[in-house]
DNA sequence: ACAAAAGTGTTCGTACTACACCCATGC
DNA sequence: GCATGGGTGTAGTACGAACACTTTTGT
């Protein structure tokens, strides 16, 4: 298929081009191209994201998002999950694009626009192996990621903002969570991503009423307490439910006492 | 600053390529990218998309996005609102990103990324002229919009939904109408976007429920029948409300009877 | 006087809020 | 038997849904 995207007053020129595409727009094709993920996980209550410790210069010593260059024949998605699989050996997971992110100075080798995407993964799937580069993979806090190379930070403050939203009207926080999980672990995944506190009776009622969790008929074990029963997400349920038309919307409830 | 965008096992490539960054680089600096403008309007009732035609190969007789390349100093939401400007003449409406797609065969003269931006825009602001290449520049109704150059079809597509779920959370919605306006415009308005219908009195309650509008005291003249209030949108008002914790949220309703 | 859209009030049901107590398990 | 979190029911309220008639103007 042909593709081409210029337009307005360039024409004439494009035009005036095609028997040397190259020759009039050399000037144009000097950039590069990488992805950033910011790879959300959940453990111990709290959000995390999955940072590499660079150890070269420039930014040496610094944690920074995952990314690399887009490959000339790749899909901007494709690399957007080839970086995530070479970080955490994970494929098919929940990866969407966020934003790109362009301004003329953010790196030091010519332009570089970087397409940041954020997936979401179970932190007990992943290994971690700080392999080539990275002198270090972990995984960090979302609320405590303190300085990050280049504009990595602003790019984190993107996607989290992004998912916070995401949450409220798609079924996404399932893919944070064990194939198995209890209604607890589900709010507090919320409680953790908005910042905020639920209320425990409401909470579990919307959730069921919604008709969404497959009861797994099995409870938590070994717990010092009355034991969980243990849900699962029902995914041909939800596409089902989707084709007659429901909406999948949470509220956010209020703001967390931050005191 | 310095900025940089590598990351994972490439580093170690990177520091040996300071001396002569360019060099073992060269192969990824050989991309352009673009912006492309899906620049939203209402009029009639109906919501609008500005098109130019192409009058030159490749595509030529198609109807595309508005859109340009980057320029090498120039920031991403700088090139979308210079593309803006040069086909509306506006400044200062309201923009933002939405998405870049970036399949590699999309464009002939090598790799472009486009950025695709959304803008909305008061139709009676613009005065359209057929600038340099577009043979012709005009208003198409979203929903018959034929089949456009390149991948703009689908972008149009991803702009569109993208508008359908901002305006439910945010007050955009005003951006598109005059600076006075009836209540009924504004439903009109949303009953465009979602391709609803939805109830007189439900919708009005719920607007001036907000408090986000001013009553300009004045009146439609010259109508047959009973002339409307005019109002505009109070954004003083609304930063207010905004940091009292207010939040915008409105319903989209059932669908419309497409019969 | 008639046509055409503006404007308004009330009832009903649903869904969110807020709240307190019993239950099952491990130690 | 006690500590720990799991699990439930209900009453009050607020908000969206549904619905019909009067008002103001131009012709």
């Amino acid at each position: 298929m042909v593709t081409f995207s210029l337009s307005l007053w360039l024409t004439t020129q494009v035009s005036r081009s095609l028997a040397h595409p190259q020759k009039s727009f050399d000037a144009y094709f000097k950039s590069a191209f990488t992805v950033d993920n910011v790879i959300f996980g959940f453990d111990e209550g709290k959000l995390k994201i999955l940072l590499i410790k660079r150890n070269e210069d420039p930014f040496d010593n610094y944690w920074a998002l995952p990314g690399y260059f887009v490959k000339e024949d790749e899909d901007l998605d494709a690399a957007a999950e080839r970086v995530l699989r070479e970080v955490t050996g994970l494929k098919n997971v929940y990866l969407e694009q966020v934003h790109s992110f362009g301004a003329p100075g953010r790196h030091d080798f010519g332009r570089v626009i970087t397409i940041a995407y954020y997936s979401l993964i179970t932190i007990a799937d992943v290994e971690l192996h700080a392999a080539g580069v990275a002198q270090e993979v972990a995984w960090h806090n979302v609320s405590d990621i303190g300085t990050l190379a280049f504009d990595h930070e602003r790019i984190v403050e993107v996607a989290y903002s992004r998912l916070k939203r995401s949450i409220r009207s798609r079924p996404i926080g399932f893919e944070l969570l064990p194939p198995a999980f209890t209604l607890t672990d589900l709010q507090h995944l919320y409680e953790a991503i908005w910042e905020v506190e639920l209320e425990k009776r409401n909470f579990r009622k919307k959730i069921l009423s919604m008709d969404l969790l497959k009861d797994l008929g099995r409870s938590q074990k070994g717990v010092a307490h009355r034991p969980a029963k243990l849900y699962s997400f029902d995914e041909n349920r939800y596409r089902e439910l989707e084709e007659d038309g429901f909406n999948f919307e949470l509220k956010e409830g209020k703001r967390k006492t931050t005191a």
